[in-house]
DNA sequence: TTCCAGGAGAGAG
DNA sequence: CTCTCTCATGGA
């Protein structure tokens, strides 16, 4: 199956930027277990070829992938609203094409429970090994793969059991948050239904998901642009880049969202995967090279930040 | 060996 | 409200 005239999107930046921990390239494809069945799909300038491991129906799979991809969306528009400074338009250009994707929630939620006080190849690990635990098995090709645990399962099993995966002392707060979707205390149906702010604090009231976790499931699920995760490395680059002080969390969210607005989401996707990319992303030289090549100057914040 | 990772809870001030 | 300490795990 094919999907044709896909403008302003890269597959690679979309699956690779930290959002998802499910996707894995082998070769040009990318290989991705999403919502109990796996993808394979890869790019070929506009046209992304997509395979699943059970047969699809067009009529409905074309219109769910490309909101997965959120290829529905006018991102170009999007990004041009928050280019406000050369450093941004620096990412923005630097990684073009770069989607948030729409996830499943439960998965979602399980994942950023995990993300607390972690890195990214550990968590993926944990969620491998949850998933080869007690997900369903999955094969497409000679590619195998396993579905993401229901929140019953891990609901129902021991906290023993989740240690041995490696999940640490985030175990407990894994299983309280799968009971309570089980016991209808939190209501995924009802979260889809809630504003940003609402479905924030729906999350923030389960233990084991502060703010950033809450935030985190707003913007990489429930379509919240405007929320902010604010993690070790997006209040480094805002501390270093623009307000150039040490700053508490809310001073940067303060900050982030009067300079970027309701698009700030998409741009701090940008800035985290830029920086990870470039490991001298705050050296003076990659700063006064990027103000140098374009309109844009990276003095522009300082009326801002004042 | 120590430090760090897409943090959050609990307690103190 | 803010600050600090601790939590389990493994790779660098």
């Amino acid at each position: 199956m094919q999907i044709q005239n896909v403008k302003d999107f890269s597959l690679k930046y979309t699956l690779e930027s930290g959002q998802s921990f499910r996707w894995n390239r082998v070769g040009e494809a990318y290989y991705g277990v999403v919502e109990g069945r796996i993808l394979k799909i890869s790019q070929q300038g506009s046209t992304l070829s997509v395979e699943s491991s059970i047969s699809e129906d067009e009529a409905t799979f074309v219109p769910y992938l490309r909101h997965y991809l959120d290829l529905e969306r006018d991102v170009p528009k999007l990004l041009a609203e928050v280019t406000k400074d050369a450093y941004i338009h620096r990412t923005i250009q630097k990684l073009w094409g770069m989607h948030i994707l729409n996830q499943e929630l439960w998965e979602t939620i399980a994942s950023f429970i995990l993300s607390q006080n972690n890195n990214v190849s550990r968590i993926r690990g944990i969620i491998r090994r949850l998933s080869e635990r007690y997900g369903q098995k999955l094969r497409i090709g000679e590619y195998v793969d396993y579905s993401f645990p229901s929140a019953h399962a891990l609901a129902t099993t021991t906290e023993t059991e989740l240690l041995a995966c490696g999940t640490g002392y985030r175990a407990s707060y894994l299983q309280d948050t799968a009971r309570a979707v089980i016991s209808g205390d939190l209501s995924l149906a009802s979260l889809k239904q809630l504003p940003y702010l609402e479905a924030k604090q729906k999350l923030m009231d389960r233990k084991g998901i502060g703010e950033k976790v809450a935030d985190c499931i707003c913007l990489f699920s429930l379509g919240h642009l405007a929320a902010l995760p604010i993690d070790v490395w997006i209040k480094r680059i805002f501390e270093t880049l623009y307000l150039r002080r040490r700053a508490t969390h809310r001073e940067i969210r303060e900050f982030a969202y009067n300079y970027f607005g309701g698009g700030v989401g998409y741009a701090q996707q940008y800035l985290f995967h830029y920086v990870h990319e470039c490991p001298d992303w705050a050296d003076a030289e990659h700063l006064s090279l990027i103000e140098a090549e374009t309109e844009f100057s990276t003095a522009s914040y300082k009326s801002v930040v004042n």
